[in-house]
DNA sequence: TAATGTATTTAGTGTGTCCTAAATTCTCTT
DNA sequence: AAGAGAATTTAGGACACACTAAATACATTA
């Protein structure tokens, strides 16, 4: 890919890196982003991690402490809301108005964030009702670049036995884990109860939808629960 | 953009080349395709086209014998289709599921036909109806890769004063001329009859919509017309 | 047939993205 | 405080895609 024209064009390499940077950042509160931890998501070696980022650097999106970690800068955080805006309005459209199931969205819609238009965005959000929420249950980014993470909500490894709860959200991408969460009814929006929690990092086994779902910690661990309010 | 590991996978100006191909091959009634056709429509140096150009010939999709012209292999015909019908399934289901006006879908197609999955634009398709044409009135190649040029289509040009006949496609994807025309009602589905046609190159005046409508002959030529059948 | 002008290809560069292998820096433990 | 091991960066390539400038082939006309 040649230099872009226009003004504040990013290639598609340099949005996913700059998401990436702003995921890894919010889940470490605010730390500072190795290239490992970006190479391991972006599924690149860190070396071209360090070239990406010197790139970004460069554009004034990120700032580089060599061995020390890269931080977004006010433009970049912009630029990877506006990538996380396109991300998930398009995942709840290709849900709701293609019926698509919620575990092979994310593939289609890593693609295809970086070639819709502003335009087509807003339109595919109006045609559903401007959502607040993708179908994993994460905030979508308003059109002005705000945000607005739930702080009430906590992993259900969190809950204690007998507590009652809401899932809110699964911050997992993977097709075959979510497929199979999918089919436990363990999704946005299902109540759920604590029944056991089996000791020294065995499963949580939880009631949901009247069965009863055991559920292997790293599973429990991506699931995301808001207080029942009842 | 490194080598792509899915076998077939194609970079987007690959696909794009051979669509030009295609497109050109057709226009040119089967003769071979001159790289400065090819540069002129993709927008791009002669000389960066010979480099494309080799590049697929590499991967068996064209031939091009040097210094006389470049044509599609059977490979090359079923990519260009496959991007073809992605494109006008784009097109299609901007104008009829988002509400796109027909002038300005041709870019946005452009961009996601490249990223869009088979799935998806089944699942589009699916969701208009399984369309045959486009909104230019082109048509739309089928999932197996058939298409279907209705023989009996001319251009505007053609027909004499006098004549009915009704807009069958408009081969042009100038935002700008699209939306003059549309404002004239010269739009796919439209009767019309030739009332006048001015000596030496001049304008065709044509009545649709119970309006009279001067064309330069520069835009009737982009107009095929199907013969009216009453 | 030779000359001329155009079309095309070759040669040489630059940019973005990726890689592997080798150096470097950091951190943690002893 | 030093050394081992891990994380990170640098160095050196490769490939796709674009560019300009120069060389070459073609076709047409005088």
């Amino acid at each position: 890919m040649t230099a872009l024209h226009e003004p504040g064009a990013l290639t598609a390499p340099a949005e996913d890196c700059l998401k990436a940077v702003y995921d890894i950042e919010r889940a470490r509160q605010g730390a500072a982003v190795t290239t490992n931890d970006l190479a391991h998501r972006l599924g690149v070696a860190p070396a071209s991690v360090t070239g990406m980022v010197k790139r970004l650097a460069d554009q004034g999106l990120v700032t580089h402490e060599p061995y020390h970690g890269v931080r977004l800068t006010d433009r970049g955080r912009r630029a990877a809301l506006r990538t996380l805006r396109r991300h998930r309005v398009i995942e709840t459209y290709l849900v709701q108005a293609l019926g698509y199931p919620w575990d092979r969205v994310h593939d289609e819609a890593e693609r295809l964030e970086h070639s819709a238009s502003d335009e087509l965005v807003d339109r595919m959000a109006a045609a559903i009702g401007e959502p607040t929420v993708d179908p994993h249950g994460a905030p979508i980014p308003t059109r002005e670049g705000g945000i607005v993470e739930d702080a009430a909500v906590r992993p259900l490894t969190a809950l204690a036995v007998g507590d009652r709860a809401m899932i809110a959200r699964v911050t997992d991408e993977d097709g075959d884990r979510l497929r199979y969460l999918g089919s436990l009814r363990i999704t946005p929006g299902t109540r759920i109860e604590v029944v056991e929690q089996e000791p020294f990092g065995g499963a949580i086994v939880v009631r949901a939808g009247g069965k009863l779902r055991r559920l292997a910690p790293a599973l429990a661990a991506q699931v995301l629960v808001s207080p029942a309010r009842d």
